[in-house]
DNA sequence: TAAACTGGTTTGTAATACAAACTAGTTTGC
DNA sequence: GCAAACTAGTTTGTATTACAAACCAGTTTA
């Protein structure tokens, strides 16, 4: 396994940007977040963490559902399929990359 | 060591940026690198490569020496000891939070 | 019934990445 | 000898972005 260290270049944005990195990091260890949830753990602003939400939507990688929990509005998100594939490639280009045996 | 995923969150970003991560990792493979190499290596455009380098030098990452091969203008850089400290430490951070051991 | 709160989204703005256009000097062709 | 093309970069313009402040629709509290 050599590494062309162009394949940096080809890094997923989507994934990549720290904010997303870490709400996709964390969508990975729960089968479901709601938003209120997402934003403590990742420490983000509402109207960032929306925007970021968003953008993984487009992307394909997060499924949002708008429910409610009683009268009060609940947003749930979970990785698509799609979404866990690219964040598992994404952290073995990383570890690849990074790693300092090679 | 457990993963505290909020560190996610303070990624140098002077180092995290594709490109800047693709010029940062070929210079810490090599004692010092002209302009024109980084180009070729990396594959940036010429104006992309300077801006990119700039931030690196701003960083106190990348020390820039500008001299002469012949009559031709000559950019050698190199990582600085803080740039090399920082990439060591980006590199754990993303190893950590990467690999799925933990 | 108005004020404050909840769970978000939209909007404005500053920072950024990027390539095209430019610069300063050098070599080549005629 | 001088214009055209080349070298090695830098500066400038633009489109995208990350981010928080302001906003919004509805709910609870006073």
């Amino acid at each position: 396994m050599t590494k062309d260290l162009r394949g940096l270049a080809d890094l997923d944005r989507a994934i990549h940007e720290p904010a997303r990195l870490l709400i996709v990091t964390i969508l990975s260890t729960v089968e479901s977040a709601d938003f209120l949830f997402l934003q403590r753990e990742a420490g983000l602003t509402k109207g960032n963490l929306s925007a970021h939400l968003t953008k993984l939507e487009e992307a394909g990688y997060v499924e949002i559902k708008k429910t409610f929990k009683g009268k009060l509005p609940l947003t749930v998100c979970k990785l698509t399929k799609s979404g866990s594939k690219a964040f598992a490639q994404y952290r073995q280009q990383m570890v690849k990359f990074m790693s300092t045996t090679g």
